[in-house]
Formats: structure tokens, C-alpha cells, sequence
DNA sequence: AATACTGTTCGCGA
DNA sequence: CTCGCGAACAGTAT
């Protein structure tokens, strides 16, 4: 699932790979999946690679950027040239060919993802529109985003404009270790609930890294492996199952029409 | 067979 | 500005 650590543990795969390895060919199975003029892009290397909240960022030697937002079913694999075949061909979108002969794939079920070609100047505005990365906001900035806002603790933690990374699955798991109900108003929130709250963000978050994020349907690791933080989960998925603190039933419960599991006994 | 559900986010109307 | 809802799409589970 592309939350932050999923989009984490792909940069950390590719990375070696790719940097410094030029783009010479793409080809495009899906208009919708690329965004911009592939012009831009070929024979230019990729000189680095970062993240912001869910999005991967390709540096390129020139002007322009390579933007990638995985939503809800996209993936990245490599493979080594003309050795396709253990992937399901039917999900290809797109498919860059790099100096080194490697192949990076981009496969996308869903078709939602999409890989946008950005000057440095487009660049910047879509990622100074997203909230400081999740594993990079202070105290500091946390507490003044939750005075201000008025909503809800879960929509709140997933609303990509003032954090940036989190999405369902780790809100519910970030919310569960701080023993915080997922429909508290933000705004009373106490001093030391924020305190709190920021702990199991980091906490979940590099957990998940270490684990190498979560694999339940579609996600999966650059060389086709599987993530196994699902094998780890402490409340997400666990509705009827045992809470691992109180020992009182997990719940789930829709908000905003998404999946929500938490513990009514101690997280209040 | 029909319906609910899925990791995300955008745009719309209130 | 915020909030909730439907849409974008395609599959699996019930």
C-alpha cells in the first residue's frame, strides 16, 4: 500500500539503481499514466532521488523532474532486459529503459498513479502545496496545526496538506499506539496528547520502514517482493480479534466512508 | 448475479 | 476556508 514507508522502501530499492543511469526510451501503454512530453526526459540522467509524504521524486541533469504518485495500486519494478516474464503483463502502463539495460516498470491496476513530468519550477509548487513529511515535522508545527484545525484526529493525521505521507492503514495504527480515539477533535487535543501523538507517528512509520511496508493486495517491493508489516499489525484488519492492550473487541467503523479500526475501551 | 470493499486524491456544492 | 460526497478505475470477497 503506497503510504509514506511503502513509497520509502521503493526509493531506498531504486536508488542504488537508477542515479546516475540515463532515460532512453519510454514507452507509454496508458495516456493517463504519463503526464508531460517524454521529450524532456530521454537521454537525460537521473542524477537523485527523494520523497515527499507519498510522492517519489526523480532529479533529472536538466530542468525537469520525474513526479510519481503510486495512489492506490501502482507499482515500480525492475527487471533486468527481456525478463518479464513473472509479471502479469496486463497492468503495464509504462515502461522506461535505462543506459544500464535495466527496465522500470510502472504497473497500475487501478490506473489512478500517474508519472508527471514537471519543470523544477512545477516541481516545487506541487510539493510546497503538501504539509511537512510525516517523519520530518516538529513539535513544534504539529502543535500549531492542531490549534488551528477543526476536524477530526484521523482525517486530520491523512489530510496530505498538513502532514504529508500518512494514509489509512497507519492512521489507524498511529492513533492506536497514542491511545487516541480516531473521532477526537483535533483542537483538544492536550500539550502532551500532541507530544504523544508525535512518538507513535515516528514510531509507526519507521517501524513500517524496517518492515518494509505493508503488502495486502497490490504492493510490492521494486525486486517483486512483498513488504510484511501486515504481519505486524496492531489494530488495522483486527475487527472482532483481541485488543493488544485492554483485551476488549477491536472495532471497525466508517469516517468519511473509510475503514476505521480502533479499540473503544482505551483509546479515548 | 449483485453488491460491498480496497492503499488516494480531486473537484464540486453546501 | 472547511466538510462530505461522488468520481476516476478494476479487481476480489461475500
Amino acid at each position: 500500500m503506497p503510504e509514506l514507508p511503502e513509497v520509502e522502501t521503493i526509493k531506498k530499492s531504486l536508488a542504488r539503481k537508477i542515479i546516475n543511469k540515463k532515460i532512453i526510451k519510454v514507452k507509454i501503454f496508458n495516456k493517463k499514466s504519463f503526464l508531460g512530453n517524454k521529450k524532456n526526459i530521454i537521454n537525460e540522467k537521473i542524477i537523485g532521488l527523494e520523497r515527499k509524504g507519498k510522492i517519489l521524486i526523480a532529479r533529472l541533469a536538466n530542468n525537469y523532474n520525474l513526479l510519481i504518485h503510486l495512489k492506490m495500486s501502482g507499482q515500480i519494478l525492475c527487471f533486468k532486459k527481456n525478463n518479464l516474464d513473472i509479471l502479469n503483463k496486463k497492468f503495464i502502463r509504462l515502461i522506461f529503459y535505462l543506459s544500464s539495460g535495466l527496465m522500470i516498470v510502472f504497473n497500475d491496476l487501478r490506473k489512478f498513479g500517474w508519472v508527471k513530468i514537471a519543470t523544477k519550477n512545477e516541481s516545487k509548487k506541487i510539493l510546497d502545496n503538501l504539509g511537512r513529511d510525516a517523519l520530518l515535522i516538529t513539535y513544534e508545527e504539529l502543535f500549531n496545526l492542531c490549534r488551528k484545525s477543526k476536524s477530526k484526529i484521523k482525517i486530520f493525521l491523512m489530510d496530505q496538506k498538513k502532514i504529508s505521507g500518512i494514509g489509512n492503514i497507519y492512521a489507524c495504527e498511529i492513533l492506536f499506539l497514542a491511545k487516541i480515539n480516531p473521532f477526537k477533535m483535533v483542537n483538544q487535543l492536550t500539550e502532551k496528547e500532541i507530544k504523544i501523538l508525535l512518538r507513535s507517528i515516528k514510531t509507526i512509520l519507521v517501524r513500517a520502514i524496517r518492515y518494509n511496508g505493508t503488502s495486502m493486495k497490490s504492493y510490492i517491493k521494486p525486486d517483486n517482493k512483498k513488504g510484511d508489516y501486515q504481519k505486524h499489525f496492531l489494530v488495522y484488519q483486527r475487527e472482532g480479534e483481541k485488543c493488544l492492550r485492554c483485551k476488549k473487541k477491536i472495532i471497525r467503523v466508517k469516517l468519511n466512508n473509510r475503514s476505521t479500526f480502533y479499540c473503544p475501551y482505551c483509546q479515548v
